[in-house]
DNA sequence: GTCTATAGACTGATAGAC
DNA sequence: GTCTATCAGTCTATAGAC
């Protein structure tokens, strides 16, 4: 998955404004973007986006399918793979998702807006809508693990909600907390780094039986 | 604090600009929002807003101010608390929050879209540049809890980035979930008030002295 | 106070020169 | 392929009738 945001030297005309297109609709949102942002970005004439796209739309259609299909593909990857545990599929998750998180903080929110804006669209065009979490080789696990159990471990929705709020959020609330905290950017990013063993921790305490204690 | 949807029938025409326009805003964001929506939403003509506010981004201004103030004041009033605990504090947090909430979904991600379209301007906007965390009674009592313990519990930040992320972050990805799960409004909303009990207890697993044994 | 009409700036997209 | 010039539509804001 090419995430990064690297300039590579000698990529065509195409490329070139397919890449600093991405940068600003990520950075800006399709609605806040301007084509002539795209062309600024790009060192290319206003002309040429349609030259080469037709539309706007059509590039950011292209763009966004591109940036995510090989992220959830490798995720989807990992809940099938036969040979892992539980807790391990949940540290390469976290991985997985702190690698990419890092690399594009804007991400999260810029999903978030764009769901927003019209779920059903946004999620068909990143392939989102096809994929399903009750089919994987981990919801059966899970669902093994439930039945050896006396007491239910947490419901697998809130589960899932506080692991992917645990991994993402801290990346989206970013700014608000680095300026609060007067951290910089390298500070933040090393408490990310922390995080890899310290998410996977605090969400196993989650499956412990002394959950049982709570239903009171 | 004001800040529910409700349609004040005997209000003025300023007012009702206002509580439409928060509406617009706050679903939209800022750069989506068109002032004819604005007068769309609050049924009167288009120049009645420069008429009353002078310009779109005034108006802004002034709606963002009253909607965040008393809902900061009121969390302010909770953390200087001198008679409540540490965990008292932390469920009446987060009983403000859910609550605040699940009236205005839309909020989380309007504020940090904000934020993160200029940090500097939007928290001195909403008066959060004001709040300093660590000279509350919160912070006092915090520093204590740790002084008492053989190993100290999970950092601070990461703490709070815990709580923000597990308090808010379903709310964020609430289309998402919906949209993956089927589960509608009113179900989404339920699962939210099982969190207002779930959170204190997952939040109190990461301050047990068990920690320790993370350290390796 | 509330409306219609429109100015002036900006947007996505295209025609045509080179 | 890449550029300049410009169109047609939309945006915020204002002028002026009532």
């Amino acid at each position: 998955m090419d995430t990064n945001n690297d300039i590579t030297p000698n990529s065509s005309t195409e490329d070139k404004i397919k890449e600093a297109a991405r940068r600003v609709f990520i950075r800006k949102g399709y609605a806040a973007t301007r084509t002539r942002d795209i062309a600024d970005e790009s060192g290319f004439n206003l002309s040429l986006i349609n030259y080469y796209f037709r539309s706007k739309e059509k590039l950011f259609d292209i763009i966004i399918k591109e940036h995510f299909q090989s992220f959830i593909q490798s995720v989807m990857v990992i809940v099938n793979n036969r040979d892992t545990s539980i807790q391990q599929k949940i540290q390469l998750i976290i991985n997985n998702y702190i690698d990419m998180l890092t690399k594009n903080p804007d991400l999260p929110l810029f999903v978030l807006k764009e769901i927003n804006s019209d779920p059903d669209k946004f999620m068909a065009m990143i392939g989102f809508d096809k994929v399903n979490g009750g089919g994987t080789y981990l919801a059966q696990q899970w669902a093994e693990m439930a039945a050896h159990r006396k007491a239910p471990p947490v419901k697998p929705i809130h589960f899932l909600m506080n692991t992917a709020s645990l991994i993402i959020f801290p990346f989206i609330a970013g700014p608000v907390i680095r300026n609060k905290t007067g951290i910089d950017k390298e500070q933040y990013n090393n408490l990310m780094e922390e995080r890899r063993k310290l998410i996977p921790y605090w969400v196993s305490l989650m499956l412990n039986d002394s959950y049982e204690g709570l239903n009171n």
